[in-house]
DNA sequence: TACGTTTGTGTATATCGAACACAGTGTAAT
DNA sequence: ATTACACTGTGTTCGATATACACAAACGTA
């Protein structure tokens, strides 16, 4: 029921052609195979983006997937989720959150599959970002219609609790420079949620906060007024931290 | 790696004891365990009160657990935690919800196991409770100290999100009986915050919710003025459904 | 210098949470 | 029957917060 991983973090999602022979030979011994799915947000003309790779399964052909792999034994199942990512992106140090965890028997066509979904925000401009293989993509989330397994309910599942996280917490941190109008702060929460903003209303909710210290620069390019600029007061949420109340 | 289950529903959470043997001679077949772990919740005497086991491990002697079972091949990893409230409890139709998964790799002496906690409510003088063993006992939430494994932070992580549940969905609705009085239900509210609150606001807070349907009936049996009995309009939470947005 | 676009700011209104008091009704004891 | 006791049932005020909304100033461009 172990799988070489070395094989694994290449390839797309996992691979239990291998196990699932097993499974014959040994009914036994195959229980149930755990795995972390990873929803990495970026954002990226002024929406709200998710990496995904193309399913190299014959039953999703043309479909693409979720950033996953399984959990080695002696690894915890938060380090999983952030294995996949450093994997997959090259970023550490990155927040991630727990979301929920998918174990319904037939949600993976090769096996018993239990997966727990985290998600991520990642800065799409960032110099760190290192994307390893051709095959991973940034896609729209607004132009998911359907995805591999179960993941379309997975990525449903993680908007929505990113929704409810951004405003009592500044995750949204990595998804921006580390310098930015408010103006771009706002079209990220717009993006988000999916709805729009009161200007003013949205200003005074941020300063509530407390977030963001205002910088004496202005932006540049622009071909109207610039605005001032302003950066997060704390680091990014840390790795695995999580959200304290 | 697969385990017999018929043993281990009579015994104290998992037996991994067989498993860990199997480990040596077939490294290479043993994965990840999968189990669910039930917080199951009751109120009584004022108290907010939780279902627990004793202990039989030998690390843990003396100390009380949660109760959890290994997940079937076979078996959604939500009907697995709906399975074991049925066979501690004889409840069906119950509400669970899913609350957060425990994966590091140190957290059961015997072996990897990965863990999904549910919540679930149930009423502790229904005539439909069936505890079948003499090994479970309720406990106080206050009077909790230390449980096995990592059962203690299982347990303050559900009653956390019990406590933000609880304001904006009827789920006390099944620790309560069918009829109650408005201040029945605002010292259960109490049991669950650990706070006392204010009688006016609760039931200005309570009638905006919409959820209850006041009887042509008084309470009974009590040594003052009778309050007018209550009960939720809508049948309890279903099972399984978790709580919609 | 006029236009287009965005910045930066404040007020009025409705809603919500928190604090708070008093008359009424049933029981139990005398 | 009277009284003590314990709880029921109810409304207002205050501060904080969400929402709706308008105008002058700044910069770039033509």
């Amino acid at each position: 029921m172990y799988i070489e991983h070395s094989v694994m973090t290449m390839t797309n999602h996992l691979n239990l052609k291998s196990a699932a022979a097993e499974k014959s030979s040994h009914p036994e011994y195959f229980n149930i195979a755990v795995s972390v799915d990873c929803v990495i947000f970026g954002y990226e003309g002024k929406e709200l983006k998710v990496l995904l790779i193309k399913s190299d399964f014959e039953e999703f052909s043309d479909l693409y997937s979720l950033l996953g792999d399984l959990v080695k034994p002696d690894e915890d199942l938060d380090a999983a989720s952030y294995r996949v990512l450093r994997e997959r992106t090259g970023l550490d140090d990155v927040f991630l959150q727990q979301v929920h965890t998918f174990g319904a028997v037939d949600r993976h066509p090769s096996g018993r599959v239990v997966s727990t979904a985290y998600y991520s925000l990642v800065n799409i401009n960032s110099h760190k970002l290192n994307i390893n293989t051709n095959d991973l993509h940034w896609h729209s989330i607004k132009s998911i219609k359907k995805l591999a397994f179960d993941h379309k309910k997975i990525l449903d599942t993680c908007v929505q609790m990113l929704q409810e996280q951004i405003m009592d917490h500044p995750v949204v941190h990595n998804l921006l420079p580390e310098k930015f109008s408010l103006r771009a702060l706002q079209e990220l929460y717009e993006a988000i949620l999916g709805t729009s903003l009161d200007r003013r209303n949205f200003r005074k909710k941020i300063a509530l906060k407390n977030w963001l210290s205002e910088l004496d620069e202005l932006e540049e390019g622009v071909t109207h007024r610039p605005g001032k600029l302003h950066k997060f007061k704390t680091k990014p949420l840390n790795l695995l931290k999580g959200i304290s109340k």
